[in-house]
DNA sequence: CAGGCAGTTTGCGATAGCGCAAAACGGGCC
DNA sequence: GGCCCGTTTTGCGCTATCGCAAACTGCCTG
């Protein structure tokens, strides 16, 4: 059995529902690993045999064209599930989940999955909730990148990264694992290069302090304004 | 109860696992109904009290932005369920639903739903199936929009419509609803006047025939081969 | 049968963002 | 403490695509 104390994971929405004598027998299904920076979980194509939740650390999931361009699907943060490839009837797992930092997780074999749900219904439904809630995610990023452009969208995932895993610092919110422009350039669908003129263009007017892999969001106020503008009722 | 014959419907990813004796008790929880051309099924942001199933027609999901500006969703096809915001934890519908063609549609009613699952786990289990379908649809759609030009994903999203609802013609397939050059706009993330850009140029070439709120693939395979051709691999 | 209208086509700039290339930078490793 | 490599910055031309405007067309309506 994973060596997790019960009692913090208990509020986690994976488990809302379900009683507190009960989650030591869904845990003793699972077992705990730990990621060093920079492996992969598991790679985009392969057998999906297991499931994750995870407790430390930060992981990236990224989906890869034949042609080897990669988007970021997303960030996952601690006490977020990810792989659940099985629950929505996916033998492989359609992305790459890789550590972007030491990372810890309890893992499930997908053969345990049908029956947890039996006699855990209320692990089923959080599942569908969070799936739900994945899916008008996914949404509402096609609408921002039909509809709005580069710096707008860049804007809003530095917003969702900073509320996410954002941590407070004396003046403003760090996110709180490695992240390169590249990567951010995946998450809104452009290029590195464009994100990094954007960014350099908010350092010189003190909206972030920004530096190898480390963004922080100096005047978070003032991107939301960015964000949301509409980009022909620019400034004078 | 609704008119609908059981053994017509029975075979629908839905109903997957239900015994064909229990499907009476399902049907008789909802009703049935008809939505002529253009009217609205339900609106984005609308409490959401029903969930569908489409039994002739077709429905357009489409999601506003505060500033007016529309994306499609996607069509839904005969057999296929929309408006499950309940399923997936949401008090509202997230997007408007509007009958493209006219449309009959059983309507059962959002409180139903948790008895229904109760006593028919495989409804959960089917539906939990087509949502992750979606969330991987929707990465895709993301995908394509960060690494292909728009001619690409306009034959994506064409050779899409036409495997889902395309209907046999003499010479090609015909997309079996009224769809306009906007529409295929707010599916790829473009605006009309360059799917009519593109539209004009394939039909030069042969590869599509179109008119208002109609198109025919007249070459299904050439326009696979431009949706995967790689930009800069073009010809001489 | 004549309008009228929604949908479509097309021309013509304007430009946001890309792509390439090269230089600067910063950290960790030996 | 110095070197090496991955990351970031920045310049510069290029072009795919947009945005506006105007003309056109086929349908449906009265």
């Amino acid at each position: 059995m994973a060596k997790v104390d019960t009692s913090l994971i208990a509020h986690l929405p994976l488990f809302a529902g379900v009683k507190p004598e009960d989650l030591d027998e869904i845990l003793r299904e699972a077992r705990s690993a730990r990621y060093p920076k920079n492996t992969a979980i598991f790679e985009q194509g392969a057998d999906a045999q297991s499931f994750f939740l995870l407790l430390h650390g930060h992981v990236r999931a990224a989906k890869t064209t034949p042609t080897g361009e990669q988007i970021v699907v997303r960030y996952v943060a601690p006490g977020e599930t990810f792989g659940l490839a099985m629950a929505i009837g996916a033998a492989q797992y359609p992305a790459t989940a890789m550590a972007v930092d030491d990372s810890v997780a309890l893992i499930w074999p997908t053969s345990a999955w049908p029956r947890l749900i039996e006699r855990f219904p209320a692990l089923a439904a959080n599942t569908m909730q969070t799936v739900g809630k994945r899916l008008q995610e996914s949404h509402t990023r096609i609408l921002e990148m039909s509809t709005q452009q580069v710096e707008q969208r860049v804007a809003h995932a530095l917003l969702r990264l900073a509320s996410q895993s954002g941590k407070k610092r004396d003046h403003g919110i760090e996110i709180d694992f490695p992240i390169s422009r590249q990567d951010i350039a995946q998450m809104t669908g452009t290029t590195l290069h464009t994100v990094s003129r954007i960014l350099s263009g908010w350092e010189s007017q003190g909206l972030v302090e920004s530096g190898r892999q480390r963004i922080i969001l100096r005047d978070p106020h003032k991107i939301v304004v960015l964000a949301e503008r509409n980009p022909d009722s620019g400034a004078a």
